[in-house]
DNA sequence: ACCGCCGGGTGCC
DNA sequence: ACCGCCGGGTGCC
């Protein structure tokens, strides 16, 4: 009787033994059989479900095309231990907590230890420590930690939520572990914290366990949307991840043994030579389209500016005020003249109180028949437009009079407010040597 | 009975 | 999505 072992090539076959249908790409034994309807047929069965009585599996037809893993699963399941389908994920080690120096484990105790429990959540509830600060932590950490590594991750379902992204803005992780489809799901919304989609599950089970990690020395990930073409359906971003020195080659190592993140550029890990690319696992992306959803800022507003140059955008220009009709307002409620910077600081603040447009860095940009609100300086974009910044900050020097221009600005407001736009005064703020 | 192939339906988590 | 994946229809040359 010859038998063959192989990897399921569909999810067709039923087992002869079970009748369930057998699951594409799992193990299965098989041996030959004839149909009178179809000639010579291979009769397949689960491997659970083989007596093994006076069979061996070294001697099946295709045994050594079986992954060692698997191949130590069966002789497990022939010697009547429990079977495995498939070499297990490879799990994530929480690093360390206060108070408890961390000791690498050994590999079989650190996979024994993760059958089931998702090792995080509960473990926030089994000290007595206090919470860490985490704003200071995080702060703090920025200075020592290092960066370890940028892989590539997707952002799919874009087009369920209203959220936009586009090329080098910044995106913000956020945990899911109550999303009813997955409870490794990472939600990842814009800066303006509008949702934009998920990161794709292969990826968010491998990001989610360190992002729940409960040690203050887990690691933090930046994610930042990849240049590309437009795509309405997955984001391409990079993904950023650093922590302390002294973990980044576990961190790294768990993060490749997942096969479903690359290293971005020809990193090795650390402390591990020759470990760079081959682990024999490619990555089921293989080509990895640089995309983005829908909002494509035209080359001009993409150019890079400076900071200062965005600023010196926001100058007002003085001589375009209409200090004359802001004369023309206070006549007769002004005893003192006004001199021409006052004047000038006067026509501004009203135009500032009057001011309905855009707050300041953003900008209108319409594609391909779209309108959104593009804020300059944090790149990100909206598709409803901000609401104007009233009002401003009057800085002159002391002695230049601002309290004067502000009682002309209330002065001269009685006429020039639209009727129920409230005005809710306007404070005036002096050093403390002066009042 | 099972597989390879075809083409339609389909699409986050 | 110009994909992957799923499941139904299908079958010599």
């Amino acid at each position: 009787m010859t038998w063959c072992i192989e990897y399921s090539k569909s999810g067709r076959a039923k087992c002869r033994n079970c009748g369930q249908k057998i699951e594409n790409g799992v193990v299965r034994c098989g041996k030959e059989e004839f149909s009178p309807m179809y000639g010579p047929v291979t009769g397949w069965n689960h491997p659970e479900c083989l007596t093994w009585r006076s069979l061996s599996p070294q001697s099946m037809i295709g045994w050594r095309s079986i992954r060692p893993e698997d191949q130590t699963a069966i002789l497990n399941l022939v010697s009547g231990g429990a079977g495995r389908q498939s070499g297990g994920p490879t799990r994530w080690v929480p690093l360390p907590r206060p108070g408890q120096p961390w000791v690498p484990p050994p590999l079989s105790s650190a996979a024994m230890a993760g059958a089931g429990s998702s090792s995080s959540q509960e473990s926030q509830h089994d000290g007595v420590m206090a919470e860490p600060n985490w704003a200071t932590v995080e702060e703090e950490r920025q200075d020592t930690d290092v960066l370890y590594g940028k892989v590539n991750v997707l952002v799919v379902g874009c087009r369920y939520y209203g959220g936009l992204l586009h090329e080098g803005e910044y995106a913000e992780l956020v945990r899911e572990p109550r999303n009813q489809y997955d409870r490794n799901a990472i939600r990842v919304d814009n800066m303006m914290a509008q949702q934009v989609g998920h990161i794709k599950k292969e990826q968010a089970a491998v990001l989610a366990p360190m992002i729940d990690d409960a040690s203050p020395l887990k690691p933090w990930i930046e994610v930042e949307v990849n240049e590309g073409g437009t795509n309405m359906f997955q984001v391409s971003c990079t993904a950023s991840i650093y922590g302390p020195v002294e973990y980044q080659e576990q961190v790294l190592r768990y993060v490749m043994a997942s096969g479903v993140l690359r290293l971005k550029g020809n990193q090795s890990i650390p402390g591990s030579p020759g470990m760079g690319s081959g682990t024999g696992v490619t990555g089921t992306n293989s080509s990895n389209l640089s995309v983005v959803r829908s909002v494509k800022i035209s080359s001009a507003e993409a150019s890079q500016k400076s900071l200062d140059k965005l600023y010196d955008e926001l100058k007002t220009d003085l001589s375009q005020l209409d200090t004359a009709s802001v004369m023309k307002a206070l006549q007769g409620k002004l005893l003192s003249p006004l001199f021409p910077h006052q004047q000038q600081g006067v026509a501004w603040m009203l135009s500032r109180e009057a001011s309905l447009s855009l707050p300041p860095f953003w900008s209108q940009v319409t594609e391909a028949g779209t309108t959104v609100y593009y804020n300059q300086v944090t790149k990100s974009s909206q598709s409803t437009a901000p609401a104007p910044v009233k009002g401003g900050l009057v800085c002159d020097d002391m002695g230049l009079g601002k309290t004067l221009q502000t009682l002309c600005c209330a002065a001269a407001d009685q006429f020039t407010q639209a009727p129920g736009g409230g005005g809710g005064g306007r404070p005036l703020l002096c050093a403390q040597t002066v009042s």
